[in-house]
DNA sequence: ATTTCTGCAAACGATTTGCACAGGG
DNA sequence: CCCTGTGCAAATCGTTTGCAGAAAT
C-alpha cells in the first residue's frame, strides 16, 4: 500500500472522528494491497491474514467508511454482490467490460467517453458524482480460433 | 400494449413450445401496458390487477423468458433489487440518469455514446451484447434554486 | 469515564427452488 | 394422458442490524 494512501485514510478517519482499531487497520492495509477487485468476503480474508479477529461485520461496517474517503470505489456489475477496486486513485474513470464467456472484467479507459457522460449530464441539468459502464460482450479470439489466450479457454462446439 | 409486441411474444413462445397460460398472459399484458420502469413485484401488482391468481413465483420464472425474447431489458442500477424496461423497443440504447436528491431515473440517448462504447470493445477484442451506462448525478436546479421542477413529474424524461 | 467499535447471531429483502397438484397440448 | 406450469413455503445469499461486552480516547 502506497504511502500516499495511507496517509489520505489515515486524515480521513481522523477528520471524521473515527477511531484507529487494529481491524479497521488490518482491514485498509489488506484492501489497499492488491490493484485487483475483491468482493467483501474476499476482503475479509486477506484482512484475516493480517489481523485474525477481524469479523464479516466489521468489515461491512468499513467499506462504507473506504468508499465515502474516495479511496476506494464500489462496483455493482450486475451479479448480485458489489466489488470494490482500489484502482480508483491511479485510474478514476475507468470503464469495465465483462467477457461473456469467461466472466473476467477488464478495466479501460477513454478520455472521450468521459467528457461525453459530463456533457450529456449537464444538458440534462445535471452535474454528474457517479459514473459507471458496463460493457458485456463476447470474446472474438475465442470465436474464431476457438481458445482465447486471456482466459484458456476453449470455443464449445457450434457455440456462437 | 401493441399488438406488434404481442404478436412478437407470442412467437417467441411458441418457438420455444412454452405455454400460454393465464398467470403468463397476465404477466406480459402488464409487462408491456406501461413505458415506466417496473420492479418484479410491481409487476406482480399489476398482473394480479388483471389475473388474480399470479403468483410472485410465476413472476420470477416468466421475467427471464420476456428478457430472453429481447423485448424486455433488465435493468441493475444498483439499488439492490432489479428493474425492467419494456421500452426497450423503441429505444435499445438509452442509459439511465439517477438523479441523487429525487431517486427519479432519467432515459436519454446518444449515438456518438453509442458508437464510442461499441468501438471500444472491438479495440479491445470483444463484440458488445449488453451495455448500460449509468450516471448518478445531482440536480443543477435545486442546488441554484432550491426548487426543482422535475421532482414530483414523470421519470420517463424526453431527453435526447 | 465516555463513547465508539466489535463479534455474534439473528434479521433482512430480493430472488430461487423443491414439491405436489393443476391444467394445457 | 403426459408433461409443463403453478402456488406455496422454505431455502439462498449477500448484506444489515440489535445487542452486550471490549477497547479507544
Amino acid at each position: 500500500m502506497e504511502e500516499a494512501v495511507r496517509n489520505q485514510i489515515r486524515e480521513f478517519l481522523a477528520s471524521k472522528g473515527l477511531r484507529k482499531t487494529s481491524q479497521r487497520d488490518a482491514i485498509i492495509e489488506a484492501a489497499f494491497s492488491t490493484d485487483r477487485h475483491y468482493t467483501a468476503d474476499e476482503l475479509l480474508d486477506m484482512a484475516r491474514g493480517i489481523e485474525s479477529t477481524v469479523s464479516r461485520a466489521t468489515v461491512y461496517r468499513t467499506l462504507p467508511i473506504l468508499v465515502g474517503s474516495g479511496l476506494l470505489r464500489e462496483l455493482d456489475l450486475g451479479q448480485g454482490r458489489k466489488l470494490y477496486d482500489p484502482n480508483f486513485v491511479d485510474h478514476p474513470h475507468h470503464n469495465h467490460l465483462i467477457c461473456i464467456d469467461c466472466q473476467q472484467i477488464f478495466e479501460f479507459e477513454d478520455l472521450n467517453m468521459e467528457l461525453l457522460e459530463n456533457c450529456m449530464a449537464r444538458r440534462m441539468g445535471f452535474t454528474p458524482a457517479n459514473k459507471q459502464l458496463r460493457i458485456e460482450a463476447r470474446c472474438d479470439e475465442l470465436r474464431l480460433s476457438g481458445v482465447c489466450r486471456r482466459s484458456g479457454l476453449e470455443a464449445l462446439a457450434g457455440a456462437v
